[in-house]
DNA sequence: GTCTATACAATGATAGAC
DNA sequence: GTCTATCATTGTATAGAC
């Protein structure tokens, strides 16, 4: 028998979710929210690293996501392929269902400068770490910084349409439209350059 | 006559500058550095809003170089010549004379997580504005977005080139030999993409 | 209008007991 | 793993001094 309630983890998350929509998070506690859970404030920081970090639970698994789809992609894909391949993995981290909640935390984002922070970060960090496989893949180490710089964007950007969007749908679709969109604005910049400089 | 020792700012900056490279950021407190400049807790963070904005002396103004620089460029300037005037107002803030300086702070940097998450925080938003002026100019909000991504990324890799480098030189020429290697690179990008393509 | 004094709330770390 | 307890530090708030 366990000396104590299990999922000591989970209840803080809870704690947290409904603390949060109740009061705002500026307005909760770390204390608070652990003694809703029935936890310490010292419990409550074994499990989270800072009390930021308990609003992007799990978010350090898309760095893997992103790096795993960039070195699945077929041999022999362009550039934009292996980039699609990265950016749709990430995709799979959030379904449907999860879209009211996605909304709640959006909300409290936009509500704390020291969230604003932390979410930048954490973008930069997936960032990073898709331009570092990219980097392995293509051979061309500022490409790939551009194809990261751009696949994120599309993620982030689908992302934000998924959530205000009134209608159902995988968060996938959105995303490839708005890669695909990106696709045809570097393409017409890389052709405009071309020309341009051809010209001369 | 004043009626308190002139330039509070200014002695803050210096003694924090002092106590950094003694000890380190971390190992520094608010206090002992309002002590070292013979004022109080209290008066530091009327003149910096954490203690971390202490190292970031001074870059809000690399937002507006941005953006006036994009604003500036000659009417029918090409999308990459609108980056370049932006970009390269940037350099400006950086004068040779300061490179010593900005090794120093680089390595303090490097030393925090907590100032490396503002590091990327001002990045963006530096980022950010400067895909706001370029969407003004251009039109086309993606093809601003992926421009403004790799001027700063230009910027910022020069940046760190000078940094390192141990012949004197402008920053702009090195920043400027970035943006012509991204620019090559998107280049290359785009017409690979066209011709794959057009191979259909 | 800038600084000081004091008190205060909250984060996050640490040490030792169960 | 969790708890109690204590602690340093950041950052705020207030009221007053010059």
């Amino acid at each position: 028998m366990a000396r104590w309630e299990p999922d000591a983890r989970g209840r803080l998350l809870h704690a947290a979710a409904d603390l949060f929509a109740e009061r705002g998070y500026e307005a909760t506690t770390a204390a608070q929210i652990a003694e809703r859970a029935g936890l310490t404030k010292t419990t409550l920081f074994r499990h989270f690293a800072d009390k930021r970090e308990i609003l992007f639970q799990g978010q350090d698994a898309l760095v893997a996501l992103a790096v795993d789809g960039v070195a699945g992609a077929p041999a022999g894909s362009t550039p934009f392929e292996v980039l699609h391949a990265g950016i749709l993995a990430l995709c799979t981290m959030h379904p449907a269902e999860q879209r009211a909640n996605q909304r709640g935390i959006d909300a409290l984002l936009s509500s704390s400068p020291e969230l604003q922070e932390r979410a930048v970060f954490k973008r930069s960090t997936i960032t990073e770490a898709l331009r570092g496989s990219l980097a392995d893949r293509l051979d061309d180490g500022r490409r790939a910084a551009v194809l990261a710089d751009l696949g994120v964007r599309a993620y982030y950007g689908g992302f934000a349409v998924w959530i205000a969007s009134p209608v159902d749908g995988p968060l996938a679709d959105v995303v490839a439209t708005e890669l695909a969109a990106y696709e045809a604005a570097v393409g017409s910049l890389g052709s405009a350059t071309l020309a341009s400089s051809a010209a001369r």
